[in-house]
Order: C-alpha cells, then structure tokens, then sequence
DNA sequence: CTGTTAGCGCCTTCAG
DNA sequence: CTGAAGGCGCTAACAG
C-alpha cells in the first residue's frame, strides 16, 4: 500500500496544463448560479477538472479582477456568465491567451470557444402569450440587466411577443432592473403608482418576481385578482410561494454541466464555437390566474 | 506597460504554498451553502486566497474524495462542512498533512484547526418555546441527518427543550430524514397519517420545512390552523412563502466569512484551535399561528 | 526499450 | 549590496 502522488505542481508546470478550470458569476449566491456551478462542478470532476470559483459581483471590475487572477493560475478553460464585458478587454485578458472559455446564460456575442443560453424570447413569448389568454393586455415587464444578454434578449422578446399580439407597449411599463429582489420591489412599487395601472407583470427572473410579490403584499394587492404574476426562471419553492408562481422553467443544473461538456471538448479537441440553448417550458401555477382561484 | 505576471506555479512549487483553499460542501445548490460560499470566497479573496471548490453529495466517500483531490493539489487550508467524517480517516489524509482545516456549520469535534458553528441547540429552543406560547403541547421534529452535528444538535436541543416545558416526547413524532425536501415531504406525510396527529412541526431545515409545505399542500391541509410549523433556517424567501414561514434566522454569508478568517488566521499564524459560534434569532410569521390569521 | 538529462519559472542561498 | 546558481518534482526528449 504504497501511496505515491505526484506533485501536481510540478506536473503543472511542467506540462503547462493544470486541469483546472475558472468559473465567473455575477452572484453564486443566487439559487440559479449555485444550480450551475453544481452541474458544471460534477462533470468537470467526471472529465478530470477541478473547479476554481470566483464571484464577480455584478460589475464588470470585478469579471476582469476574477479573469485575470484566474488566467493567471493558468486555468485551462473559462465558464463565464458575464455582466457585460467589451469585446476589446476579452481580447486583450483572455483570447490573447488563447484559454478556451465557454460563455452560459449572458454572452459576448462573437466571443469565445461557444456558449449555452436559455430560450430567452421563446420564454418570454409563452409568459405573454399565457397572460393574453387570461385576458391582459396591459402587460408591464420587469426587465433585468441589458448588458447582460439575458436581460437584453428577455427585453427583446417581450417587444416581438407583444407585437405578435398586436398589443401596444407603453415605455412606462418597462423597468430596466439589475437582478436583485430590492429593485424588483422597487420598480414593482412604481409600477403599482402609475394612473393607468398594469393588470399584469412579467418579471425577468426569479429575484424580481419575489420583490414584485414583496411589494404587492406591502401593498396589500391580493394575486392574481388584482395583478398577474408571471415570471421567467422557476426556482425551486415556486409552487410553495402566495400565489404559487407561474412561471417558464428550466433546468440549471444542465446549464451548468452542458457548459462543461462544451469546455472539455474545447480544451481537448479544439475546434469551432459552439452554441447550444436550453429548452424551456411554460409551468402554469396560480398567480396568473390559473387554477382554483 | 510592461505586464510582467510572475508564474502562480512555479511560486507554488518553490514556495510550497498554493494561496489556494478548498471548500467542501454536501450540496452547492443549497441555499445556505451558497451563501457560505459567497461569504468565504469574498472574505478569501481579500486577503489573497483562491478557492477551490468540491462536492461531496452529502455522502463520506464523496468527502473523502474531495479532501483527497484538494490535498493533491497542495491547498494551504481547507473549509469544510462534513458529513460525518471520522476520525480515524480525517487523521489519516489531513491532519497527517498537516493542512489547517476549518469546520463549519458541522464540525467532527476535537479535530482541525477550528470550526464555526451555529446555536442549534438554542434556535431549536426559540423555536419549541413559541410554539407553547400558541398551546401547543404534541410537537413533531423532522430532524436531518445524525452523522453531521447540525442535525444531531437540533435533535438533541429538541429533547433539551422539551424536558424543559415538561413535554413528553412521543418517539414516533421525531423522523430523522436527508437533508432533501422530498424526504421531509415523506416524513411530514406519515406524521399526518399518525393516529394521533401532532399539532406542531419543527424542521431542522428549510428544505425539511418546504417538504412539509409541500405536504400539507397535497393533503389539503391548511396552516397554521390545521397544523403550525416552524424552521430552523430562515431562506430569504421564508417571508413570501404561504404560509409565511416562523423560523429561527442567522446570517450565511457570515458563517462563511467566519470560517474563512479562522482559516487564514489558522494558515498565518498557527495557534490553538478556535471555536465560534454565530448567533440566531427567531422570526415570527405566520405558520406558527402568529399574525392576521 | 530503458535510463538519463534538461529544463518548466521561481525563490533563496551564497559568493563576489 | 548585487548577481549567479541550485533545486522544488516532474515529464519530454534523447542517448545508450
């Protein structure tokens, strides 16, 4: 029972490879982020990879401080969700050195050995749809981050879905949030203090949701009688919240290890960007009206 | 603009130091070791760590493997929550190495460089204590896992509080259960099948406590009128939930910065192994029968 | 096919 | 005080 290890290190320095990968969020603290890093964690363990983990802080400082450090421990890949770094820094940190990096959830368009997103506007177009059957038509839209692609595209498609239902958008219904519950509520509160009042809200994430219902029970707003929820991103409790939250739904842990699977192959085998997107579907619970009022 | 960027590893090899901590975790998805994680990276980074990060999937072989995966990769310290390592192989990979390891959240005791912990046995007690306050006497605890101290301390500060309010403790009332929602569904459905019901739930855990919303909800159960129930953990979507969930709160992120310091300290400067522990407080809503019923 | 050697890039020592 | 050299542990290249 002889239990040699090689140093690590110096097989590191040697080979000039560390089999470690960095990975960038704006926030893992956030229950989709953390569902990602999990499933990216477990296939890059699977694939021989060790995950290096660094918080970006929803700031783009704070990306190019985690890319850096990261590039500087000579990781092989790069999992990025960015909050909206330039073209020209990524060239000049990362594709300079030629480290492969998979973008998931927001991207650089153009930029890097692939990416993973979600159905954005086909997420968006099943919310608003869903709501035009219960009869809306004065839809507001809790809009996250449009320097994220994810914010942008959710943004995006809820222009064509509402032009699809030929229903027009008044720009007060619009709020451009970042992705915290506070600005949720905030903006939720705005909303709640227009004359012309939206009959129905469709949130950009989960976080959003959960201030607009923050606020609506400050207010003393009774869902879905008074105003309909629905939101992209199902978090895991959405069937247990007041009202149960409709919502378009996903699996993040797949994100996280398609990602990965998209990253391996890039460090190993090189080879064109390849984009990938995850399917979603529309999850109908009560706060849009549905079900035992 | 000279960029010279010395090389992290060939440093790591003279100096026999990675600046690298590992953290290991039974599951990132969760909410509160998501936080922690956030917490410990954020406090790591400041003072020039990097973070690595493993899995264990709440099972020892995983742990195991984890420790023996970051110990390869000569980490200055570790961060660990177990899951019920023992001794004898916790002697056997770390300590022999003498890599500082803190503890956090559960600890294996006396072994390591430190550990950070919560007042399980006095949130528990907060948590039993309301609940007489409302009448009630026959008190059912979905307990979580014993081989980790969080869960076995909450069991044991049930008993302790209970003796205190002069309450028997009925055996079939405490169900020890993962640490998974789906199992505190299950067990909160044989509590309800019980011929003689009890009037009260206390969870050792929020994902216990969305188990038996989950329950409840299926039984057609209605709370806090049929049945109250109070948690030991307060996620931040506790007060949105339905209904809004009575738990004992503390602060996550600061358990990971806690620990994080600890750890720092512990690789800096050596010295006795320190304890803390972070301090909780109840929060009442709600499902204890507290509020605009 | 097996054994030896020359670095990978740095830090620390020691000589000048 | 400044500068050269040895070696951390490994692997790739090369010689035998």
């Amino acid at each position: 029972m002889l239990q040699f290890q090689p140093s690590v290190l110096a097989r590191s320095l040697r080979t000039r490879t560390t089999h470690t990968v960095g990975f960038v969020v704006p926030d893992v603290a956030s229950p989709f982020y953390a569902a990602a890093l999990k499933g990216a964690q477990g296939a890059l363990e699977q694939s021989g990879y060790r995950v290096m983990l660094m918080d970006s802080g929803q700031e783009v400082a704070g990306e190019v401080a985690a890319l850096r450090t990261l590039l500087n421990h000579q990781v092989d890949g790069l999992l990025l969700s960015t909050v909206g770094i330039s073209m020209r820094v990524f060239d000049e940190i990362v594709s300079r050195r030629g480290t492969p990096c998979v973008f998931f959830d927001s991207m650089l368009a153009g930029a890097g050995a692939g990416s993973v997103t979600l159905d954005n506007a086909e997420g968006i177009g099943l919310l608003i749809d869903h709501l035009v059957v219960h009869g809306h038509r004065r839809i507001a839209l809790l809009a996250g981050s449009l320097d994220e692609t994810s914010g942008h595209e959710r943004l995006e498609g809820f222009h064509a879905a509402m032009t699809r239902q030929h229903l027009r958008v008044s720009p007060e219904l619009v709020r451009v949030c970042k992705w915290t519950q506070e600005e949720g509520r905030l903006a939720t509160l705005e909303l709640l203090s227009l004359e012309s009042r939206p009959t129905a809200v469709v949130a950009s994430s989960a976080e959003l949701a959960l201030g607009c219902l923050a606020a609506c029970r400050e207010s003393g707003l009774r869902l879905p009688e008074e105003l309909a929820l629905a939101c992209f991103d199902d978090p895991y409790f959405g069937a247990l919240l007041e009202p149960a939250l409709t919502a378009v739904a996903y699996d993040p842990i797949e994100v996280g290890q398609e990602a990965a699977a998209l990253l391996v192959d890039a460090i190993r085998n090189g080879g064109e960007p390849r984009q990938r997107s995850v399917p979603v579907r529309l999850v109908r619970r009560r706060s849009c009206g549905c079900g035992a009022a």
